[in-house]
RNA sequence: GGGUCCUUAGCUCAACUGGUAGAGCAUCGGGCUUUUAACCCGACGGACAGGGUUCGAGUCCCUGAGGACCCA
């Protein structure tokens, strides 16, 4: 789909373009010229301009430059639409004002020529502000039809392979991702004015770890040994906090070797910051207090809820909700087991271990009901090597994972720091790699030497940004929310 | 990994049970000095790839590629 060869009318029409850059050249007009200064985005023009009466005109005279994404010719005048990022500005050329030749050439430009355009401010009589041109620019010519200008480009494949083609044709593209730059910068602003600083931490890592993922791996030539892409930032981060760095955060790809789904790309964007002397308490009301903020700035609009306090509800109560089955008293694996089929939710005792079964219980049972933000709260031990053990109940972890629209986007603890215990946690993931389970964390004898120094009590948490755009842009696709999503070639 | 569906012109979409593949936009030619999916007249242009069934395949069958959705 993406490389075929081109079609005869493809051709063709590639053809006829480039017939006309030949006449701009042969006309004297250099088709890619190095720059175009003083240029003004057309936002800033309707600003200036706002409530004048349809007929009025002024003097005032503005350098616009975009896309030519319309044209509308009338003899010897012509209304042109020139888009940039903040808009679309109309144009009018007049023969009259530009000349015969000049007006002849700007009317002969193709859709999706970059042009800069000179022009007064003036009202139509239909009452659009419009720049009546008074000389242009060829900014670059384009050599390839654009997509259809009325209907956009509404081909998911395209649009994703393509992605400058979705944002040429359709303005929600650029609002979408206008409004995820927009809350990276907001989660930067949030975690900078409370003392945060932001850090780097290695992408090529020689062990992996701080999730259960499976991971890329790469080759370091000079070195002939294997590295690994980093499925998360959390070991790093906690060795910072042993540094005294206090409060960090990291903000940047991570890359995990799973499958594609409509909640997972392989490559996405995470946040993770670590505070110490917090706990997974403090962490909570972070979150909702910055998502809650962030949905304030961007004027979010949907229909999730995202107002502080969220319910913070405890997996095992979440679990007993939804399904009957009380996974605190079922605690071995033959128990939950058999209640579950008991349930019908298996015609045959599943095999899983005992934490895959409870995380079966929580994805396919309690996830999908969580619409609205909400806190599932202290995990099985099992399912979290890096949590610090409950304060008050045995068996457990002080961890959270956040919900909406039934996808998990953050997941946070209290940071296990007594380096004993995290040494029999790496022990039992090796135990349960051994059993054949893909998805272990690798024992890290650097990390757990950082933990020997002494870590203070920290509070650590991830979100994944791309899901989290998804929540508050209304997309229901991961791959709605990236620019260039993993395709197969 | 399993199931269902989709792929028609540069773009957006049509075509009853198998019977010569259509439209709008774009492009090209002509007309038009306040239109905005401008308008009017004319023209150009096409079946995801490869097989098969059939007198005849966009339509039915098989294989492959890519995509969407659901399940695991």
């Amino acid at each position: 789909m993406s490389e075929q060869p081109e079609t005869p009318n493809e051709h063709e029409l590639i053809a006829e373009r480039k017939a006309k850059l030949a006449r701009f050249r042969e006309a004297g007009i250099e088709p890619f010229p190095h720059e175009f200064a003083g240029v003004v985005q057309s936002e800033a023009v309707r600003e200036n301009h706002q409530g004048l009466e349809p007929g009025t005109e002024t003097n005032v005279t503005y350098r616009v430059a975009g896309r030519l994404a319309g044209r509308r010719g009338h003899g010897k005048a012509a209304f042109l639409d020139v888009v940039d990022r903040s808009g679309k500005m109309q144009v009018h050329a007049r023969a009259d004002l530009l000349g015969e030749e000049s007006f002849e050439l700007l009317t002969s430009l193709d859709l999706g020529d970059l042009v800069g355009i000179d022009g007064d401010a003036f009202v139509t009589k239909r009452g659009e502000l419009s720049l009546a041109a008074s000389g242009w620019t060829l900014l670059a010519k384009s050599l390839r039809p654009p997509p259809d200008k009325h209907h956009g480009l509404a081909d998911v494949e395209t649009r994703y392979r393509h992605r400058e083609l979705d944002l040429i044709a359709n303005e929600a593209a650029r609002d979408l991702f206008i409004l995820r730059s927009k809350v990276i910068a907001l989660v930067r602003r949030w975690l900078d004015d409370r003392g945060f600083i932001e850090v780097e931490t290695p992408v090529l890592q020689p062990i992996y770890g701080g999730a259960l993922a499976r991971p890329f791996t790469t080759h370091h030539n000079a070195l002939d040994r294997e590295f690994y892409l980093r499925i998360a930032t959390e070991l790093y981060l906690k060795r910072l906090i042993v540094g005294g760095l206090e409060k960090v955060y990291e903000l940047g790809k991570d890359f995990r070797n799973e499958g594609i789904s409509h909640k997972h790309n392989p490559e996405f964007t995470m946040i993770e910051w670590y505070e110490a002397y917090a706990d997974y308490n403090k962490v909570m009301d972070d979150v909702e207090s910055l998502v809650s903020w962030l949905a304030d700035e961007i004027g979010y609009a949907g229909d999730l809820n995202f107002s502080a306090p969220w319910p913070r509800i405890p997996l095992s109560d979440a679990i007993r909700e939804q399904t009957g089955l009380d996974i605190l008293e079922l605690r071995d694996r033959e128990a939950l087991a058999t209640a579950m089929v008991e349930k019908g939710f298996h015609h045959e005792p599943p095999t899983d271990s005992w934490p895959q079964l409870v995380d079966e219980l929580l994805s396919k049972h309690v996830e999908p009901k969580l619409k609205h933000p909400t806190f599932i709260t202290d995990y099985p031990v099992e399912l979290s090597p890096f949590a610090k053990g409950h304060r008050s109940k045995p068996g457990l972890v002080e961890r959270f994972e956040v919900f909406a629209e039934g996808m998990e986007f953050g997941n946070a603890f209290s940071e296990l720091n007594d380096p004993e215990v995290q040494r029999e946690r790496f022990e039992e993931q090796a135990r349960f790699a051994a059993e054949g389970d893909e998805e272990t964390q690798p024992f890290d004898e650097a990390f757990l030497q950082a933990l020997e120094h002494g870590m203070p009590p920290t509070g650590g948490l991830g979100i994944g940004i791309d899901r989290l755009v998804m929540l508050l842009s209304g997309r229901h696709g991961i791959r709605e929310v990236v620019l260039f999503p993993a395709m197969r070639d």
